[in-house]
DNA sequence: CTTAAAGTAGACAGATTGGTCTACTTCTGT
DNA sequence: ACAGAAGTAGACCAATCTGTCTACTTTAAG
């Protein structure tokens, strides 16, 4: 495999494992058996390599997500399915996106605090792109068009609550009770 | 003043500003001019210092949030203070609470992943607090008993939503929004 | 076949990390 | 007054950090 991605894939895996500070080069590179000169010949230092660790699980979960609010029908079952997806997550159910230890974007926010760095802002970028996957199967649910905007902010508030609780809290069933919230207030 | 309230003071507000793997013990001591023997004579390390930072910002948190709540009537007005209280915080008009960087406790959670660790149960601790103090005016509300465990559940991951968006995405209004959402549910 | 790109191992540099230690001074309670 | 606790400055240590470099090998394309 292209030793770019394999740096790439396992980085992101350390970073989301023990945070970013956390995790030195050369464990990058004592995991993946490259050799440092290789590494530096694809990035210009490590915050290169946290930026496409990044950009890889932008890919990767926006590819996860939308596929699933995909196979379902669009509308309030996808908007649903949205909860289903993170309680699978949550409960490590989807291999393919790594043993839950919270978002790898809000946690690498708090690692780069200032919001003009340039890591931060590709955190807020990946969040505007899943908040507007969510208000596009909220224009398909029967609601009123001016309650579009407030439906779709309310639902990614429970969506960034639930999981923020699940990691902190260790309160697994977030998604499930956030899901029943939202059923409870669209129902009745 | 005491020379351990300086550098616990002095280690809070570093790491919420920078991160806690991103600031060493000697900048805690050049900022404070400590010497760093003292350090080692109040704290066993660096995980020591870090417990009490945490500690200090779970009192001083608290402090503010529950004085906050108590400054209304308790019932419905609590939460919605809840909501304007935030909304402050967002837009630093909190000085005693230091410039926001998102929830501290959600961070050093992003940097001691691991759910065993005892700075991650210190964070979660006090996000049960928290949880508690909105519980209780919750049952002051006019909701009938069985559901003022949801709704207070509700509340917490809009609150704990509004945070992360407002951290990540910059959307300070967050809080605002959150809060208008709730009100339009209680009152519609 | 040749040539350039991509790879290897690992020594090395300079800075920084958390933490220890010595020798000395200041403060505080009895 | 005096003992002990708390403080000082800063040298020092071993480990680790990011990043550079040399010298050599493998791989892939024209």
């Amino acid at each position: 495999m292209d030793k770019r991605e394999q740096l790439v894939r396992a980085a992101f895996r350390l970073f989301y494992e023990q945070g970013i500070h956390a995790v030195g080069i050369n464990l990058v590179l004592q995991e993946t058996g490259i050799a440092k000169k290789t590494l530096y010949h694809h990035f210009s230092g490590k915050e290169a390599l946290v930026a496409a660790a990044i950009r890889h699980r932008d890919d990767t979960y926006l590819a996860w997500l939308s596929q699933r609010l995909g196979s379902v029908p669009s509308g309030e079952s996808a908007i649903l399915e949205l909860f289903n997806a993170l309680d699978d997550w949550f409960h490590d159910r989807v291999p393919e996106i790594d043993h839950f230890r919270g978002c790898f974007f809000i946690n690498a926010s708090a690692e780069y605090g200032d919001r003009n760095s340039a890591i931060h802002q590709a955190c807020a970028e990946h969040k505007a792109k899943v908040a507007e996957l969510i208000r596009s199967h909220v224009e398909a649910m029967s609601v009123s068009e001016e309650r579009v905007e407030d439906l779709a902010r309310l639902i990614v508030l429970l969506k960034e609550g639930a999981i923020s609780v699940a990691h902190v809290q260790g309160n697994l069933d977030a998604a499930r009770e956030a899901g029943k919230s939202l059923q409870g207030l669209l129902g009745g």
